[in-house]
DNA sequence: TTTCGTCATTGACGATCGTCATATTTTGCG
DNA sequence: CGCAAAATATGACGATCGTCAATGACGAAA
């Protein structure tokens, strides 16, 4: 853990200071939690909290890909869901009973902004402004939850992992050239696969039958794919 | 909508009601908030608010069972979860952009205790106690969801079958005689299948299936099951 | 009671998935 | 560079699911 940043706003990219901007009204309050913020790196695999843990405070993802997994008591474990940038963690146990039901592991070299419990516990849980906050960063969550069983009871695997894949391309893609896109895959096939509820063998098939529709092309972590037409695949696949 | 109960507290199944006793420092805010519980009772297939509309409260169901299901574009719809009573529903789109997303329809004869919002916003907006519930709810809800996502990855549709049909028998089944329980289904079979992301065809199967193992048996909306055997049934199957 | 419409069941068949076994590729390290 | 371990891909096969079509059961209204 770093000692906080305290000059200016030390995360920019944050969504609570974005929301601070956005609301001058709540700013002052905001303005003293943000004094509190702790910016942390993450490395490639390092595991932001683990399960079982007593929860620490609330973190915003700034940079990278966290992946929030829950392990099962007969060893397997499941990839509940992805953390992109501006979203919130670890709120569910702040707020619940104080421990992680989840492990935040970094799939990429990320960045998190801390919002340390022990030194702000009490400007999170007395403030009904920023409670609020917590309470609407719940709200998307159980929309994006309410989306995943939606699409899962909708939507083919073909489907899901085009959605997943342009997802993750619109998140992590480089550079665009020549109608293409390309990203390193920031997820192995085991997490592919595990996100999407299926076995590897299945997603490696899966892949197969994307690349033979030509929308992309992935070999080992390199995926590459037609900048428009995948976008539309969701909805022409039948 | 009926006019207000304000006589003592109108709803004492209400988790809102319960949590006041549990935490008396707490109690004065949630007992001005009882004073403007409506107590409703819904119909069977009677819709508590539709989808798109405005939100006007946050709602806790005292009996019944209530169904959130949401309507898509193309006509299809999906039946996200069931709300059992000492469940709030409602503070999605209280919380959130104030539209509901879902519609809320009874599957059985159902009583909620409604806080209006135009009442008692300001009440839930501005105290952080309150807010800190609703937020626990969220966080529920979130868990929930999660040990869906959890269950769909691991168990077959088998499983989750019998376990639906048992949490429906905990909340539903009328008489226990001679180790069998009872209860009328609360939902249709279309229902079902839509909760489990199956076809009808494949729910009627897995029903055939549940009631050639002996657990389990079915006929129109008539439910009986063994009492004990049933309870162990997601984990022998393998 | 009869009729009609809706809901539920059943059958058949093709497509997809899970599982196991085996090959191939990739990765990390010496 | 080369090797060993891990990750990924492929093949085969049985089980399950979705789809379409047809049949059967149930309830509401005449």
């Amino acid at each position: 853990m770093q000692s906080a940043a305290k000059i200016d706003h030390p995360c920019r990219q944050c969504a609570f200071y974005a929301e601070s901007v956005w609301h001058p009204v709540e700013q002052d309050s905001l303005r003293s939690l943000a004094q509190n913020f702790v910016r942390r790196d993450l490395s490639e695999g390092e595991v932001l909290f683990e399960q079982g843990t007593d929860n620490r405070g609330v973190f915003c993802v700034s940079r990278g890909l966290i992946a929030l997994r829950t392990h099962h008591a007969d060893g397997n474990s499941t990839l509940l869901r992805l953390a992109y940038p501006g979203e919130v963690i670890g709120f569910r146990s702040f707020l619940g009973d104080g421990q992680h039901q989840t492990e935040a592991r970094a799939l990429t070299p990320s960045r998190v902004c801390t919002v340390p419990r022990s030194a702000s516990s009490h400007l999170l849980q007395d403030n009904p402004a920023i409670m609020k906050q917590l309470a609407t960063r719940c709200v998307r969550e159980i929309d994006r939850t309410h989306e995943r069983i939606c699409s899962a009871a909708t939507k083919t695997y073909k489907e899901q992992l085009a959605d997943l894949l342009m997802t993750l391309m619109d998140h992590h893609g480089e550079q665009q050239q020549k109608g293409q896109r390309h990203m390193r895959l920031p997820l192995s096939r085991s997490d592919l696969a595990d996100l999407l509820g299926v076995q590897p063998e299945t997603l490696s098939r899966l892949i197969k039958r994307l690349e033979k529709d030509g929308w992309v092309q992935i070999k080992g972590r390199h995926v590459t794919m037609l900048s428009h037409p995948l976008r539309d695949l969701s909805a022409s696949i039948g």
